[in-house]
DNA sequence: TTGTAAGCGTTATCAT
DNA sequence: ATGATAACGCTTACAA
């Protein structure tokens, strides 16, 4: 019920509280005896450090903040799966917060992070957020910021990512070597790195490939790039331009939709319209046709950019310089039936 | 980058800490003068509390801990938003630990917590906790515990799930009542109460509708109930039980991995045989056919489970007395195109 | 080898 | 209305 504490522990000893703290950390100077009374009586009486008072002491929390556009979801849940092995060897503890894709959330949720002085903090960007001064607040304050997945390039910080770019234009290429002419693409929203990138790698291949790029061709998912966006746009691609033969998809949730309402309408998976999706959500391999993609490594992007967070964590305690790190985490193509 | 303190402000204004701590916590005896120096300076400097400080001296973290089994999961993801939710209007913050199904890891993660001194704890427990010392230590140690979902009937302390006995029940029964006899279940491992109830709930449906039990038509998902368990003992029932004419999946999860094994085998679904499933995640209606499945409503008991275990800090923090409660989460059944 | 004392930044009690 | 002081529990120079 109450803790024990170290004052307890010297009393019960007879001797001072500093040597009981320095046995219990194992300094050297305390003799074998004391030390060996010390660690027992501390087991016995259970005791473990107040947290509170260590980070008073030493200014660290030991604790690092998460935040996340959304929880539920494939991908990011993946991400914290690898963010979460890394903290644990480490014993650090993880707050976990989303911005639910609003700009205002992250700013709140970075605010209460930086108010429990968290150690670090680990951030993968809203598909609103177009300005970037609540990150520069971060460094400005001195906390490690590591950026991942959605990354804002002009942020003065480290960050982890697949090339979006490479990986769309790599699909794209993809698909016309397949023999796939008239491709259309659903992109996501304006604002966020990867939906931009994607979009360009799409287009290059096209221009690499020499087929005209054709912007009626490229629909925009502007519901946060969920079911209903791949649905709706599934939709009104075949009214509009009935003549493609492929759809490239920001993102698998997108190519759910689109694999839904062609199933519904008969359309035929890839026969007659071929069905390319970004991510490798578990769900892929289920749905019927199985979708092709490409492979987003989440754990290994949570993994990365948890050991470059605690990298610069460790460096700025023993005030060594930090040199920012941008890593690129590969991507392939995942060929199954729906291409 | 160095934060200002109390004592920063109150040498800058030449009064003493006191006032500054009373001007800023809107205390009375404070002259509005002072008051309003205080905190336009404090608004200049950009002050926030310590919350090491705040924490050392009130003995509260305004943190608390939820330990879930695991992360990637449609049910789980839920229920984490449903907490946020309620942690957020309370300005609490949430460390989130997986036990990734794991006794020890349980342990580990409530010693983290229970080291780190969170106000309270949230968790469901893992398939292997099969016995509760651990979930004592938290109690005994004063910290408020809710569990939820994956419960322990024994433990003393509030618990939110449904009703998976009578939700399985009523599952069996409809399936009954549409005309299906021969009724296989899928079941969870040994260990959890929820698994323990659906299985219990199917066997008394069956016997309440005159159709004998049968032991061989119950398949064990050992696998921490995956797609993989759904797949294997769809190919194992059909070897054995060809003439089974429904299944009952403890969890959607399951169901797809039937579901696969089915569309590959040819075995159409639900004219040959019918599949239900269990906690409606977000995938059911995208499969092909799309699942029946009773919903389990994951948001609802984040958000019951954290109301609760807020309501018990609170009443602990008044040294008044904390009567446990017991609530059980509605459920229905969703029918779709597989039963 | 052991202990004293200061300090981390806040809050609460009690004087003034 | 304001402030001095102690206390929360720990760490760490610095003495002894």
């Amino acid at each position: 019920m109450n803790n024990p504490t170290l004052k307890e522990i010297a009393s019960q000893l007879g001797i001072s509280i500093t040597t009981v703290s320095k046995a219990l950390k194992g300094y050297a100077d305390v003799s074998p005896l004391t030390k060996k009374a010390v660690i027992n009586l501390a087991k016995q009486l259970n005791y473990t450090p107040n947290s509170f008072a260590v980070n008073l002491r030493t200014k660290e929390s030991k604790t690092i903040g998460l935040i996340i556009p959304t929880l539920v979801h494939d991908f990011f849940s993946i991400v914290i799966k690898g963010v979460l092995a890394e903290a644990e060897k480490r014993d650090y503890l993880v707050i976990i917060l989303q911005s639910n894709e609003k700009l205002a959330f992250e700013k709140k949720q970075i605010e209460l992070l930086l108010n429990k002085r968290v150690d670090g903090i680990l951030m993968s960007l809203s598909n609103e957020t177009d300005d970037f001064k609540h990150l520069n607040t971060i460094i400005s304050h001195g906390t490690p910021l590591v950026l991942f997945d959605k990354i804002a390039k002009l942020v003065n910080c480290s960050k982890v990512s697949i090339n979006d770019r490479k990986a769309a234009y790599d699909a794209v290429c993809y698909l016309i070597n397949k023999g796939y002419k008239k491709i259309a693409h659903f992109r996501g929203s304006y604002t966020p790195q990867n939906s931009i990138d994607r979009f360009l790698g799409y287009k290059k291949a096209l221009e690499d490939n020499n087929i005209q790029y054709d912007s009626s061709l490229v629909y925009l998912c502007d519901h946060n790039a969920d079911f209903q966006d791949g649905y709706e746009n599934a939709k009104k691609v075949i009214a509009e331009h009935p003549e493609i033969d492929a759809i490239f998809a920001i993102t698998d949730l997108v190519a759910f939709g689109i694999i839904k309402y062609f199933n519904e309408t008969g359309i035929s998976i890839p026969n007659q319209i071929a069905v390319l999706g970004f991510s490798n959500w578990f769900m892929s391999s289920i749905v019927t046709p199985k979708l092709s993609t490409i492979n987003q490594p989440g754990f290994e992007i949570g993994k990365q950019s948890a050991i470059i967070l605690f990298d610069e964590i460790k460096l700025k305690r023993h005030n060594a310089p930090i040199v920012f790190k941008s890593i690129e985490i590969e991507t392939h193509i995942i060929e199954r039936e729906s291409t």
